[in-house]
DNA sequence: TTACGTGCAAAGGGTTTGCAAGAGT
DNA sequence: ACTCTTGCAAACCCTTTGCACGTAA
């Protein structure tokens, strides 16, 4: 599963289309965004937006990652024991493995659990609006 | 699914197994938590064990609560949005369904589930040191 | 030009903690 | 007695917000 489809650009165009306005700090904020690989949170985020633009503040960090959850263009995972972390909602959904001694998080996808999840609610008298599924593990031997 | 099999006293036993002293406050709360059917938050497990106890104070309460934690004899969710819920751990493993319209929490259980977790993540290298696995829904119909 | 966005610092909300007083064992 | 536990208030951490200034469109 290869991450970082979503280009700045159509981020951009992602919030104009809302009637967005796109700040140097947005720029710089989106961009850090869809470059990144892996899961920053916020103040990881802030740090390296701070070095393509000097003046962004982590609480416009913190708005713009709001927002842009709020158009569905970004994710916010709250995992156990750590602040939020963040990843651009271009993938398809999948759910996460966060590796306990690393914090590295691996993203996997399963039709399977879906299915079964929904056929659950279903007997209960629910239908699933979203799910959180995560596994915290280890890695095997070592 | 029925809820408090675990009676006060075992779980006083159980503290006092750990080197743990009963005090008037936690005699309290492990009565308000032996008797809850749903999956209250600290704040008010603090006012049911006020009822019972005037003198406990919140910081009590979390103290109690995360020492229960550790032992193994309660668990704590953190659910979106909402401070965290507990519950007596005397139940087998079980994941929660949250009703978004009324944060009632419905619990299930599923091997299915539970096996194709271990598979992925076996899988990909990993062992399921422990998961969290919520259905946000709302009812059907209405 | 004019609303929207910004940085800063302060506030928020849930949870934890330092301290001196209190109470199990 | 001796050590663990308590209440209180302050501190914590992440996140949000009020305000006066800046700036995209």
């Amino acid at each position: 599963m290869t991450h970082t489809v979503a280009t700045a650009k159509k981020l951009e165009e992602a919030l104009r289309a809302d009637g967005v306005r796109i700040t140097r700090q947005r720029a710089a904020i989106l961009k850090v965004l869809s470059e990144a690989e892996d899961h920053p949170d916020a103040t990881e985020l802030h740090r390296r937006a701070r070095d393509i633009d000097e003046s962004v503040s982590l609480a416009t960090v913190y708005r713009t990652l709001t927002a842009l959850e709020e158009q569905g263009i970004v994710h916010r995972h709250s995992f156990e024991g750590t602040p939020a972390r963040f990843e651009t909602a271009d993938l398809p959904h999948h759910d996460h493995i966060i590796d306990l001694d690393t914090g590295e998080v691996v993203e996997f996808r399963s039709d399977k659990i879906e299915r079964l999840q929904a056929a659950i609610a279903e007997e209960l008298g629910y239908d699933v609006v979203r799910h959180r599924l995560e596994l915290y593990c280890r890695r095997k031997d070592k």
